[in-house]
DNA sequence: GAAAAATACGAATAATCCTTCAGGTTTCCA
DNA sequence: TGGAAACCTGAAGGATTATTCGTATTTTTC
């Protein structure tokens, strides 16, 4: 947060050899393994390196600096939960509510499989909120949920729209955060996230019965 | 998160002059401004002395390491925020659905002011949440959030009105602090909180409903 | 007013950490 | 097969930080 010299994050040199490859891979799965493990705190360029079973100067062959590795961690996940959920709500085969429940669940339940990784990386990274990848994503996902509402709630002024989407898109994921910080079992995942849907649900109803 | 050693919390030494009264105020305030100006990574105990005037080694008179001074600004702002909820969810003088918006209102503007410090606590400190501290003030908001809940909801079964309330609660705190992470208009603070009231109180009557 | 207690000071210490670079190794291609 | 390009290594440099402790100053107490 508040880096005054923006990190570069720029990408220092693409693998061209198949060793290489493997050594980005390596490097990925052993950041995100010492993220999950060690923590934010100590999570360091030496320590991902070892873990991967390179050497430091290799990691920084691919990444200019740290800043970069985590971003490259977070743009990842984020491109993976955007496109799971924009695939349900595009699902027309479901009723609209129908495919909130389902988003909600699948979100859920993909926090908690990914709770330590995701926690860390909020942690340790100065949120890459603006940088152009995460831009992409976002927008993607802002037309879809666009399109999910306005079929959802056809009748209503677009700034209610908006607004309402934009609402049930901020808290399910600043709910789910939240909730995957603790450990949970299936069951308590199961009720939360019912009455997070729920919740959802009556708003758009009420909605729906206004506009 | 996951500091392995956990970091003690236990307080130094007390203040038993005036000078050294003011000094702990100077260090406390300096830490906030810090905090807030600078960012969670140029959060220095060397930085905080600075800002305060004083020598690095009074701020170790007080405060045993830098994880206590985190801890302290937290639980301070904590324990203001509670109480100003708590008051007014038990304004007996307002009608429940009137308390929520209320609340949600309060609570968003506040965030909104504190943002800066809270937004670079969340990502410096290892979270206390399990305190004995934040324990208290957590329970006394539970207490009332559960009276509260038997009021709005008195036929609803006692698991679900528990559920409900919890969720509310997570998800104010959630988005509030989600949404005070960019700067804005009273204008755009006002139409959200009104949202987020309207979700709340859509999901309370449609419980109300069928409980 | 002098001894004792409390307080304040800040240079020094020890521990990390990010990043570079000079030199060695492997792979590719003509 | 030989040279060039890509790749890998890890010790060392440069910077920052949390925390301590011997000393100096102020306040309290008697």
């Amino acid at each position: 947060m508040m880096q005054r010299p923006s990190p570069s994050i720029s990408t220092r040199k693409q693998p061209k050899q198949a060793r290489a490859t493997e050594l980005v891979a390596a490097i990925l799965q052993a950041a995100a393994q010492v993220l999950a493990v060690e923590g934010a705190q100590r999570f360091t360029t030496t320590r991902v390196a070892e873990k991967a079973g390179v050497a430091v100067g290799s990691l920084y062959q691919y990444f200019p600096n740290k800043a970069a590795l985590l971003f490259r961690l977070q743009s990842d996940e984020w491109r993976q939960t955007t496109e799971l959920l924009c695939g349900i709500l595009e699902d027309r085969e479901q009723t609209p509510l129908g495919r909130i429940r389902t988003v909600v669940h699948a979100f859920i339940r993909s926090e908690c499989e990914e709770a330590a990784v995701r926690g860390a990386l909020n942690d340790a990274a100065p949120l890459y909120r603006d940088a152009p990848e995460a831009e992409e994503a976002k927008a993607m996902a802002n037309r879809t949920v666009e399109a999910f509402m306005r079929e959802t709630l056809p009748e209503a002024p677009d700034a209610v729209r908006v607004l309402a989407g934009d609402l049930i898109m901020k808290t399910l994921s600043a709910v789910g955060a939240g909730f995957s910080e603790k450990e949970r079992t299936p069951a308590e995942t199961e009720a939360y996230s019912d009455a997070l849907a729920d919740m959802f649900c009556a708003y758009l109803t009420s909605l729906g019965h206004r506009g």
